[in-house]
DNA sequence: CATAGCCGCCTTTTT
DNA sequence: GGCGGCTATG
């Protein structure tokens, strides 16, 4: 059978025409578990069938695992090789090894990180001599993100800026390219913005690679920034043929700069496109689609959109109330014990959460109750101190002039090079305008450097000349021998017990190194850390271990589970807090993030909160999530503030009950029930105190300071703290009983 | 020059 | 609560 008829046969008529159409734009709007990686596996398998080299093709996913997912489907068609599938990054990546040279760009230049950016941004502004308590390196830094994903360059920012603060940040973003381009480092954000622009100013270029890729699909288009729209228009400029895929009701990383316009406007930027919805949901049950679908109705910027649901009536959905995280951890771990001892598999299970520090009470709960479990969060790893010592080590091997990775190495393990003996090596650097790691070449020639400080800075500079005589080939030893002959091994070893943690990370750093080097064809020091550099928490997620997955509620995007569970549904934590309560976009993204959790359950969903949550060490009342109310579940199947729940089934119904109902009906209850939750709360048989009109976002006027939102409550009966922030531009927290606040 | 201990800062989501 | 950076001390 080939592949065409395999799709001919099982592909509903929307995703037949989908996978057929071969020349020419294509927009596929697909909900969530409309089949969408299917079509695209099987359009990749038609294009081929149709004549199309693989190597022709070029297949752009949102994350890495998501590209090695789509090599094997479409492999199992007997379709990938040489077809080209990754990510953005990565394709720009091997864009700019390739071809950076006419952008002036070394192809073994170092990727840097936050940890890395962030040593840079500060340089930078003290550089520029300003002051890092107004210019504070992180909002810099976001700063020169943003302009970066919008493919504004340093000279064309200065130009169009004429306040106080812009004029700073022009001069800290031109000195912050000039530090990096010295250290041959780029950042996530170079990575696609020098791609876009290498792009669009070398017409040869793009022509070679038109050439390459004649066919290109780029999945999860909602969430493409800037950047990567001009990448993909000019790969796709001589002749059209890109195939854009995704669902603006799944658009969850603008805050990092993704454009839901992208998606939008693409039938305007390709008016001859062909536009295919998948409407039909073949992953989740009516019970669970119906709250989706309720939920995401709240938000007002989108076209009107029903999922509709093909698979029977299945599990009602949970929604319970415990007591504190602790409590909710407890439930969690007896209700999915249950699961498992009813047979089960923890492959098929999730725990979704907002943010990561969640993950830790539930994880205690899990160990307790023996539940095994893998918490998604892949680049904690290369996170770990020795394993960033030991990668400053190959990446200064690879990249001589990262002196980020200098810095960080040159005494650790300790080897008596102080920052007296730094100070005067980059002193020595600044007065011949020399790079700090040709002074650290010539120590012996520096005056200012005593005999037996020369002498430690020669024997290291010897020691990275060793390694590097040996960095060809095979990156699994070269790891070993960095580690054994740095001295880390040594002084992990001393630590004794302490260090052996360290020591079994660097090893299976080593392991994972060796593993690259069997699947590569040519394996080499710069490529194997470019491609670390690029993994993502998301690219950790194995689900051959037989574990429950724990993951936070981006990383779930793109996965499917029987059982999933969303924890933590309070106001602060999802909507989070630092979501602007005035911006209904960001609360909308909120919004949406929660509709991407839900629909990644096909059978059974549980959603819990609960009323206390520590926060920075204090336990407070919380707020039921807004969005509870959003999801068109009677009250009398919410629970109610005394209910002492300690079992996720406690509170499930029947959401099917409730189709058919007006949206307007559905929005009128939920405002019914907001209030009702968020009125007076008792604890104990105490005075409830009168905190209803003042939840966060409600509007307020206060006799001095005027008119202002409320971003936080903390209800502590009469002696009630209230946060507000005023049209002032201040946030001041008061005590509610003295504020005077007038509710508007 | 190294180390320990303390202080103060930040604290969402991630390629 | 956690980490990085700074200071004081050995």
């Amino acid at each position: 059978m080939t592949s065409n008829d395999a799709a001919q046969c099982r592909l509903t008529s929307s995703q037949q025409k989908a996978v057929s159409h071969i020349d020419g734009p294509l927009l596929v709007l697909a909900g969530p578990g409309s089949g969408k990686t299917r079509v695209i596996t099987f359009r990749i398998a038609a294009l081929i069938d149709h004549g199309v080299p693989p190597r022709n093709i070029c297949a752009i996913t949102f994350t890495n695992k998501a590209a090695e997912q789509m090599r094997q489907r479409a492999a199992a068609l007997g379709a990938s090789a040489g077809a080209h599938i990754s990510t953005f990054h990565s394709l720009c990546v091997r864009l700019l090894r390739r071809y950076g040279a006419a952008a002036g760009i070394k192809p073994n230049f170092s990727i840097y990180d936050d940890a890395d950016q962030s040593k840079c941004i500060k340089a930078a502004v003290r550089d520029c001599q300003l002051d890092t308590a107004n210019f504070p390196p992180s909002r810099m830094l976001a700063a020169v993100s943003t302009l970066k994903n919008k493919l504004i360059a340093p000279e064309a920012f200065k130009s169009r800026t004429n306040d106080f603060f812009g004029e700073a940040l022009a001069r800290v973003y031109a000195r912050y390219q000039r530090i990096l381009a010295d250290l041959n480092a780029l950042d996530f954000d170079d990575l696609l913005m020098k791609a876009a622009f290498m792009l669009e100013e070398n017409p040869n270029i793009a022509a070679q690679l038109a050439d390459r890729f004649r066919y290109l699909l780029i999945d999860e288009y909602q969430d493409t920034n800037h950047a990567q729209y001009r990448i993909a228009r000019s790969l796709a400029a001589a002749h059209h043929n890109i195939c854009a895929t995704g669902d603006p009701d799944q658009s969850i990383y603008r805050w990092r700069g993704a454009d839901i316009r992208n998606i939008l406007a693409f039938e305007e930027d390709y008016p001859d496109a062909l536009i295919v919805k998948l409407e039909e949901n073949f992953r989740s049950t009516p019970n669970i689609l119906e709250i989706a679908d309720n939920l995401i109705a709240h938000n007002k910027h989108r076209k009107p959109k029903r999922l509709v649901p093909t698979l029977p009536n299945g599990h009602a959905v949970a929604v319970t109330a415990f007591e504190d995280e602790y409590e909710e951890a407890r439930g969690l771990a007896r209700t999915i014990s249950d699961l498992i001892d009813a047979g089960v598999a923890p492959t098929d299970i999730a725990v979704f959460y907002r943010v990561n520090a969640m993950s830790r009470i539930v994880e205690e709960a899990f160990i307790r109750a023996r539940i095994p479990y893998q918490i998604v969060r892949g680049v904690e790893f290369y996170n770990r101190k020795e394993i960033r010592d030991v990668l400053a080590y190959l990446k200064l091997i690879a990249n001589p002039a990262d002196e980020v990775a200098l810095l960080r190495i040159i005494n650790t393990p300790a080897r008596g090079i102080g920052k007296t003996t730094l100070d005067r090596l980059a002193n020595y650097a600044s007065r011949h305008g020399i790079p700090l790691h040709n002074a650290v070449a010539r120590a012996a020639e520096i005056e200012a450097l005593p005999k037996a400080a020369a002498l430690k800075v020669a024997t290291f500079a010897a020691l990275i000349d060793k390694f590097r005589a040996s960095a060809e080939g095979p990156v699994g030893p070269l790891v070993e021998l960095v580690f054994n002959e740095s001295g880390l091994y040594d002084s992990l070893r001393a630590l004794g017990p302490d260090g052996r943690d360290a020591i079994e990370n660097v090893e299976e750093l080593a392991n994972s190194a060796a593993g690259y080097d069997g699947r590569t064809e040519e394996p080499s020091l710069v490529d194997f850390l470019q491609q670390i550099a690029l993994f993502s928490d998301a690219d950790a997620y194995d689900p051959s271990k037989g574990q429950v997955a724990l993951m936070t509620l981006h990383a779930a995007k793109g996965l499917e589970f029987d059982n999933a569970f969303i924890i933590g549904l309070e106001e602060g934590l999802l909507p989070h807090e630092r979501t602007d309560a005035d911006d209904e976009h960001d609360l909308e993204e909120e919004r949406r993030l929660l509709f991407v959790g839900i629909t990644r359950a096909k059978s059974r969903l549980h959603i819990s909160y609960a009323r206390y949550r520590t926060i920075r060490g204090q336990m407070l009342r919380s707020v039921p999530s807004q969005f509870l109310f959003e999801l068109g579940i009677p009250e009398s199947a919410l629970p109610s503030d005394d209910d002492d729940d300690d079992d996720f089934d406690a509170d499930s119904f029947d959401t099917t009950r409730g189709r058919g109902a007006g949206s307007n009906a559905r929005r009128d209850k939920a405002a019914g029930l907001s209030e009702g939750f968020s009125g007076p709360i008792t604890r104990g048989g105490e005075q409830p105190s009168d905190v209803a009109p003042f939840t966060p976002g409600r509007k307020v006027r206060h006799p001095h300071f005027g008119h202002g939102t409320i971003r936080k409550l903390i209800n502590l009966g009469p002696d009630s703290i209230i946060e507000v922030r005023f049209n002032t531009g201040q946030t001041k927290s008061l005590l509610l009983k003295y504020a005077h606040l007038e509710p508007l």
